[in-house]
DNA sequence: CAAATAACATACAGTCTGCATGTAAATTGA
DNA sequence: TCAATTTACATGCAGACTGTATGTTATTTG
C-alpha cells in the first residue's frame, strides 16, 4: 500500500507546478493587468507558495513571458486551425487575417499580447515571440503572394512587421468597440494595394522628399 | 528689500512646481521605463518631496499621464514644424512620415509614447491623445488625399489608426536597429497602394471570404 | 489683519518583490 | 539498498515603493 499522494518524479513535479502557475498567471493577467496582479495573488490561485515560483522562474517577468509564449502560441493554433494553408495567396491572408482578429477577442488578450507584453517584456523580445508563432504564417503567406506575383516586390521583414502592427491595432480598436467591418475593410485595401498594378496614374514629377 | 526668495503667488508655484515635477518624470521615465523609475527618484530630481507630487497629482499615474500629453505634444510639434502643410496631398503625408520617424529617434521616445504609454494608460487613452496631437495632421492629409481623388474612399478613423499603427511600428523597429529603408519603402508603398487604381488585374472571380 | 485655503513637508501603514534559509521529497551511485 | 546529494518546494526577512493622513508654512480672501 502506497502512500495517500502518489510517488511523483520531479520531472512530473515540475511540469505540473509550472503548467499550475502558469495558468493562475494566464488567468489573472488576462482578468487584470499585469501590474495589478501580484504574485501572492497567482500562487494563492495556484495552490503554491512564493517560494515555488521563484523555484520556478527567476522572477515575475519571467512567468510574465512563460505566459505570453504560451498564449501566443494557442493564437497561432487557432489561426492555422481555421485557415487552411492552401488557396490562392491572397484569399490565404484574408482567412489568416479574419481567424487573427477573431483569435484577439477572447478577453484580456489584447492587452495580454499587445499591451503588457510589449511593454514589460520589450519590443525585440515580442518580436522574437511572434516571429516564432504567428507572425510566420503571415510572412510565408506575404512570400508567396510575391513569388506568384500577385503582391509587389518589398522588404519581407519590414512589410510583415507593419501589416501585423496594422492587425494588431484593428484587434484593440475591434474591442474597444469600434466597427470590425470597418477595420476589416481597410486592412483588405492595405493589402489588396500591394499587388504590382500601375503605381500611382496621377500628375507625373511629383517631388521627392528628401 | 524682500525676501531672498521673492514671493510668488500661488499660480506661479503650481505651474512652476508641476513643470518641475514634469520635466524630472520625462527625464527619468525616458532613461529608464515607468515601472523601474519610483517616485522618491521623481522629487529627489525635482527638488521637491512626494508631498509636493501628491498634492498636485492624484497618482503616479497621473504624472506619467501629464508627460506623455507634453511629448506627444512635442512630437507633434515637431512634424508640423518639418513639414508645410501645403504642397500635394501624397506630397504631405510622406514629409509628415518622414517627420515623425525623425521625431521618434529622440532617446527613450518610443518606449514612453508607444510602449509604457499604451500599457499604463490603455490604448483608449492614447488614441485620446493622439488624435489631439500627432493623428489630427495624418487623418487630414488622408481625407485631403481622398478628396482630391488621389486616394481610395475608406473610413477614415480605422485608416488613420491602422497606419499610425504602422508608422509606430516602423519607428521603434529603426530603433531597434532594423532598416530605415527598408521600412519607409514599405510605408510609401502601403500608402501609394491607397491609390484608386485598379485594384488587382488577376484571375477574375475570386472568392469573397464571409 | 484675521480667517480660510492652498502648497507643500513629514510620518506612517500596507503591500510587494526578491533572496536567504530551512525542510521534505526524489535521485544518484557505491 | 541506503547514504549522500540534489531537487522541489515552504517560510521568514529585508528593502523599497505607493498612497494617505497629518502637520506646517505661505498665500489669498473678506
Amino acid at each position: 500500500m502506497q502512500q495517500e499522494s502518489a510517488r511523483r518524479s520531479n520531472r512530473d513535479r515540475t511540469e505540473a507546478t509550472r503548467a499550475d502557475l502558469i495558468a493562475a498567471a494566464r488567468k489573472l493577467f488576462t482578468e487584470k493587468s499585469y501590474a495589478e496582479t501580484g504574485t501572492p495573488e497567482i500562487v494563492a490561485a495556484a495552490g503554491v507558495t512564493r517560494g515555488a515560483l521563484y523555484h520556478h522562474f527567476v522572477d515575475k517577468q519571467a512567468l510574465f513571458a512563460a505566459v505570453v509564449e504560451q498564449e501566443a502560441a494557442v493564437v497561432a493554433e487557432e489561426i492555422e486551425r481555421a485557415s487552411p494553408p492552401s488557396l490562392f495567396a491572397r484569399d490565404a491572408l484574408i482567412a489568416g487575417s479574419d481567424a487573427y482578429l477573431a483569435a484577439m477577442r477572447a478577453p484580456g488578450r489584447t492587452r495580454l499580447l499587445l499591451l503588457d507584453g510589449p511593454a514589460v517584456l520589450g519590443r525585440a523580445a515580442m518580436d522574437d515571440i511572434d516571429n516564432r508563432h504567428g507572425n510566420r504564417s503571415l510572412r510565408e503567406g506575404l512570400v508567396a503572394a510575391m513569388r506568384a506575383q500577385t503582391m509587389k516586390k518589398l522588404p519581407v521583414e519590414a512589410l510583415t512587421a507593419l501589416l501585423a502592427a496594422a492587425f494588431d491595432r484593428a484587434a484593440l480598436a475591434i474591442e474597444a468597440g469600434a466597427s470590425t467591418e470597418d477595420y476589416r475593410t481597410v486592412l483588405m485595401a492595405l493589402i489588396d494595394g500591394l499587388s504590382p498594378a500601375p503605381a500611382h496614374p496621377q500628375a507625373p514629377g511629383s517631388a521627392r522628399t528628401r
